[in-house]
DNA sequence: GCAAATTTTGACCGATTGGACAAACGTTAG
DNA sequence: CTAACGTTTGTCCAATCGGTCAAAATTTGC
């Protein structure tokens, strides 16, 4: 039986499986694909290699496990932008709750970051497909604000990538910030600062001028 | 003679320098460090690799070399950042030619992305030393904007962090913002979107709330 | 308790990698 | 021509890597 390949039935592989995940995710997030070895996330998963590879075909096979994984928790708040709230406190929340991903799960967001950085070549379909079709999606919901004259007319893609682009930075080019903030200003509550000042700029810079 | 420790004296040696270093641009930002080898870079500077390492002592010290080189130039809006304009004017200018630079020099800002997101292990000193001071003369240089009013009283450091992030976006996560934007809005008219959005966003969102 | 199935590992392999080295090649000065 | 110097490359090596395999250890079903 090629236990690796169907869904795992046992407790064990559904443990080991996820502990494997765990500890990919940790190595990949940190060096990269090529940079991380199929011993050093075995190491961290507390198992041989040869163990691991017991539970997964391949490292691709980890990493593209991981990924697909990845996406559906990542994309998880622009799926929550709503029409139904107000566009003001509906952009607020996307743009907390992403910032809030970028500081609680900067692993993930590395790890998504230095696969687009590679030329995304492993979920480079998901891109052009669901993520295209959900972003076109949310652009039809601005769009709707901006009819309606609740926000600055202005283009929508360009609005999302800006969200994305302001609070993932504080994962991605963590030791930046913190580097440039220094000892002092670069502690936890750099993130309080960056989500008042992300507030302040995204709100009003979108106030209609009506 | 120890020809690559010292500096290049004859011509040859000054252009096959440039050559190797143009070559290890296109290659390490394409796949990073560790997932760059010598033998493509040597092919791609059009000799064999141990003519290259005739050059250039290793690996390492091709990336140093380049890495130094870049961050001169990377900083060199945030430099001409100045005290004498009109405040809003210098803003636009730095925004656009931070966004020139995602656009024409795509491979320099992904180079840069790939190290600061292994952790900057070749670069630290520098992020903490030249880079941050250079950051700190410039938070000042807006701080004394928003004393005068000139732009609305915000936090200079993430100003500063949130247009790296907007316009370095359009580099590093080319290929993402190229999926999502489809085959007709992801030409070359990207940056000039790109270009009206961002003014529109930080001159409106920065706009004196006198 | 025991046999079958599952899990774990030590040993190994072929491929790739960064780098060393000496011999060969080219160029220039006398 | 030729000696000296700078340049180029074929060959090689040790280390590392992803992955295999058969055997051992453990767990599970009865």
């Amino acid at each position: 039986m090629d236990s690796a390949t169907r869904r795992p039935r046992t407790r064990i592989q559904q443990e080991k499986r996820e502990l494997i995940l765990e500890a990919a995710l940790e190595v990949f997030s940190a060096r990269g694909f090529r940079g991380a070895t199929v011993d050093q996330i075995a190491e961290a998963a507390g198992m041989s290699k040869p163990n691991l590879l017991y539970y997964f075909r391949s490292k691709e096979d980890i990493h593209v496990t991981l990924m697909r994984r990845l996406l559906d928790t990542w994309l998880a708040p622009l799926r929550d932008l709503d029409d139904i709230g107000d566009p003001m406190t509906e952009l607020r929340s996307y743009i907390r709750r992403k910032l809030e991903m970028a500081r609680d799960f900067p692993r993930e967001s590395r790890l998504f970051a230095n696969e687009i950085l590679q030329g995304a070549p492993r979920i480079m379909p998901i891109l052009e497909g669901d993520m295209k079709a959900l972003v076109d999606e949310k652009v039809e919901v601005i769009r709707g604000w901006m009819r309606a004259g609740k926000i600055a007319r202005t283009d929508p893609y360009h609005l999302i990538f800006s969200i994305w682009a302001t609070t993932q930075h504080y994962a991605d080019f963590d030791v930046q910030v913190r580097a440039v903030l220094g000892p002092d200003r670069g502690g936890e509550g750099r993130f309080e600062d960056a989500a008042r000042f992300l507030e302040q700029l995204f709100l009003n810079g979108l106030r209609p001028t009506a």
